[in-house]
DNA sequence: GAATTATGTAGTACCCTGGA
DNA sequence: TCCAGGGTACTACATAATTC
């Protein structure tokens, strides 16, 4: 870099006799793209359509934080927003937090998730130091924008490709979306036992599924007590109400055992969302919140 | 009125934790 | 590592509510 700056700036002697410290090489902007390419555009076109939906209804804020590598807190006061654009060239969905954002638009046969880096210092970078007593020592620090950092640019933004990517690949596809709502609207028998059917479109079902699919369920699974966090506004306030959504939580969760949508986790009260549930609870998703997309609140209604 | 679904109660299995 | 106790979650059954 310094051989590139002296071919272009006939000053460089004089400001080093200036005494001047020379160049200091920092990154304003960086952008890391991962490109998947399909064989053609019509390949592509077949699930794009599928991907986009599923990106703009399927992902909330939390998951956003998910992506670009932060954990949700109670006190982060940032904006979080999912937007998107059609243009000529294709469609443009960009989940952004604050100045960093991660995008994934189309282009021929290239769909393109790309991460784009505007305040380093949300991630962190391991450095090294001296103390007062010679010895190196190692820690996390906001990450700045000098080009030492490159190799760690790469890291958090390849890091946040691949996690939207994962996400996306559990995204239903349409062609099987109907059976999956057709399997849900039927009552089910497993094991012996007599399984009611879901009403798939209804608010707090799809209020439901939403909270299943959501990204923080997808690492360590969930338990009744998490799943009653998400059913429920405010807290029991005394031992009967606490056994009574304990119970009606168990019987949701068998529920949705019966029809596959979730599983166990062997030798543990941990579930999780199965394959097919995936499919399935995401075609009613989509199904709810893109053809009857009336506003709803599950909470209220699970708290009478 | 039958079938289906939701809810309450009681009993039981089993997971987790602390102590030996 | 084992064991006991407490707490949590699951299941079975009965009954009420809803739907067709």
């Amino acid at each position: 870099l310094i051989r590139q700056v002296a071919s272009v700036n006939p000053l460089l002697p004089a400001i080093a006799a200036a005494k001047f410290d020379g160049y200091w090489f920092g990154m304003d902007q960086a952008e890391v793209a991962t490109d998947l390419l399909f064989k053609s555009r019509a390949d592509l076109e077949r699930i794009h359509q599928d991907l986009v939906h599923a990106a703009i209804t399927g992902f909330g804020a939390t998951d956003v934080m998910r992506f670009l590598g932060q954990k949700p807190h109670h006190l982060f006061t940032g904006e979080v927003v999912i937007d998107s654009k059609k243009r000529p060239e294709g469609c443009r969905i960009k989940f952004r937090i604050r100045r960093n954002s991660v995008k994934l638009y189309d282009h021929l046969n290239v769909l393109r998730i790309e991460t784009t880096l505007n305040n380093p210092a949300e991630f962190k970078i391991l450095t090294s130091s001296e103390n007062a007593e010679g010895q190196v020592v190692c820690r996390w620090s906001p990450m700045r924008k000098g080009v030492s950092n490159f190799w760690r640019y790469a890291e958090v933004a390849h890091g946040a490709n691949s996690r939207l990517i994962d996400a996306l690949a559990n995204a239903p596809l349409k062609g099987q979306a109907i059976e999956a709502i057709d399997r849900l609207c039927r009552s089910q028998s497993k094991a012996g036992r007599h399984v009611a059917a879901f009403n798939p479109v209804t608010a707090e079902n799809v209020a439901l599924f939403t909270s299943l699919l959501a990204g923080e369920f997808a690492i360590n699974g969930f338990r009744n007590r998490d799943l009653q966090g998400k059913l429920y506004s405010a807290p029991a306030n005394n031992p009967a109400e606490i056994k009574r959504r304990t119970h009606r939580t168990s019987r949701l969760i068998a529920k949705l055992r019966g029809h596959g949508l979730i599983a166990k986790v062997t030798n543990s009260r941990l579930y999780r969302v199965t394959q097919n549930g995936v499919k399935a609870m995401w075609a009613a998703v989509r199904c709810r919140r893109i053809d009857f997309p009336a506003a709803f609140n599950m909470s209220e209604s699970f708290a009478q």
